[in-house]
DNA sequence: ATTGATCCGTTTGTCCGACAAACCGACTAT
DNA sequence: ATAGTCGGTTTGTCGGACAAACGGATCAAT
């Protein structure tokens, strides 16, 4: 992995850039700006193809590969297949994105499990301080569900995630909920088999659920902070009796479930 | 911000999906599903746009839109301008994409802070484990580098966010730095005018960070989680001192600074 | 009057064919 | 061996074209 290099060094670029970029990248920035900048509004439309084709006054088929730029890289979204506006980026599609580079990347259970133990500590550190009587009662729903659904692995897993959804909603930090998400869609997937294997798994989970609730009721960050350790530290015993080693690659297996960046939406 | 919906549900969707995609969407899956799946290993060319074209029995335009998609989510690169190859999504990019989502999002200083104060607390818990000697001397070199440049604000911001990073860098952790990573472009901007407001700051910067790689040679977790609170915490103190307040939100004047999208990568 | 069906202009998705410029590799001359 | 030339290849862009889907308006029916 490389450091990422500073936003500008001075000493490195004499010269302008001087590669007069393709035209459809110039129609994709231009659009590009004017949502930054907050010139166009979210929601508000952007013209038709034959709009920006005059406007731009380049061919339709520029015109159409620049927009699929600005379509995939969420600064556009359609209403209606008709109604191109300018959209806010979705979060769920760039944790999306961000779990599939993981993936490529073969990152290892051991990352992943160490950064979601760091990361959902702090969660729930943070959803102690900020979370509100809605949050609460949104995770006492969750926990209802949960304690009905012991026996079904598939809802469990679900269920789970859910849980630490909302913990990271309660934080009421969404730079946390943007850092956070891709390790937690990435752990789903190896969350379910553990429900199947080891028996005693669905009680803890439900029990650890239980406590993190009361701790974020009674406002109680040590607490907190010591059962969300122990919750992950479960997560990994019974990722380890599901036969599989900490430094295998997280893989490739559940594709479909993880790479719904084109769908309902 | 709505709650990430699972993965799958298993009621809602009776029936598969009734919308035949537009060509060029099927035609960026179908390289995606090659390239995720690893039939088609990074770095090794995906055919001209001809070959697609014959390959697909679809028109050169669809096939270019297609590529045109795939180039935006970064599983596809060009080397040269003429040979298309599959590649690993850049870290970078995916962070810069995260970054400019949460500034559009208008994510307030507040979140921003709170979530650094976490995130780096993590990262350099998980460093002081697993630094090798080689992430230590990096990290001395930005020191050295560091101490050269006390009077120099922009160099000094670009220092601190590469000391950051040597730091994510030596935790091991590729879940835990891209987590991260976002988080440190936006205070990026928010870094430099600290240096000319507050002149404490500087000195105050590389006294941490020594005592920060103190830590990490000494492998001794509570310093190094100390220290790191107490400069986040210098980081927001300066924060206010250059007339800005917490509840601001993220704000959009740095943009070339920041968006990076396009260009030398 | 509200509901339902029909019609027409608009917009998108796709196709075809074409051309200039840039690029690549081979070939030639020094 | 190096430099320069040349021709085929590939990309970027263009113009035009058409079917299908959509949206809105008009008209018919309850």
């Amino acid at each position: 992995m490389d450091i990422m290099t500073p936003p500008h060094s001075p000493e490195t670029d004499r010269f302008e850039r001087i590669s007069p970029l393709p035209a459809y990248q110039l129609v994709a920035e231009a659009i590009e700006r004017e949502i930054v900048s907050g010139h166009i509004p979210p929601g508000e439309p952007i013209g038709t193809e034959a709009d920006l084709v005059k406007q731009f006054g380049v061919n339709r088929s520029t015109v159409r590969e620049g927009i699929r730029c600005l379509e995939q890289s969420g600064l556009i979204r359609r209403e209606s297949s008709r109604r191109l506006v300018a959209s806010l980026p979705r979060q769920g599609k760039l944790a999306t994105r961000v779990s599939r580079a993981l993936i490529l990347h073969q990152v290892t259970f051991r990352e992943l499990y160490e950064a979601i133990d760091m990361l959902e500590r702090s969660a729930i550190e943070l959803a102690v301080a900020h979370r509100t009587d809605d949050d609460l009662q949104a995770i006492a729903r969750n926990l209802e569900r949960t304690r009905d659904a012991l026996s079904e692995p598939i809802r469990l897993a679900e269920l789970d995630t859910e849980f630490h959804s909302l913990v990271a909603v309660a934080t009421g930090n969404r730079v946390l909920q943007l850092a956070r998400e891709p390790a937690s869609l990435l752990i789903y997937t190896a969350t379910q088999p553990i429900f199947e294997h080891v028996p005693e798994a669905a009680p803890r989970l439900l029990a650890a659920h239980e406590k993190l609730y009361d701790a974020l009721v009674r406002r109680d960050v040590e607490d907190a902070r010591a059962w969300m350790r122990r919750h992950v530290a479960d997560f990994g015993k019974g990722f380890l009796r599901t036969g599989r080693t900490l430094d295998d690659p997280v893989d490739r297996i559940p594709f479909d479930s993880i790479f719904q960046t084109r769908g309902t939406s």
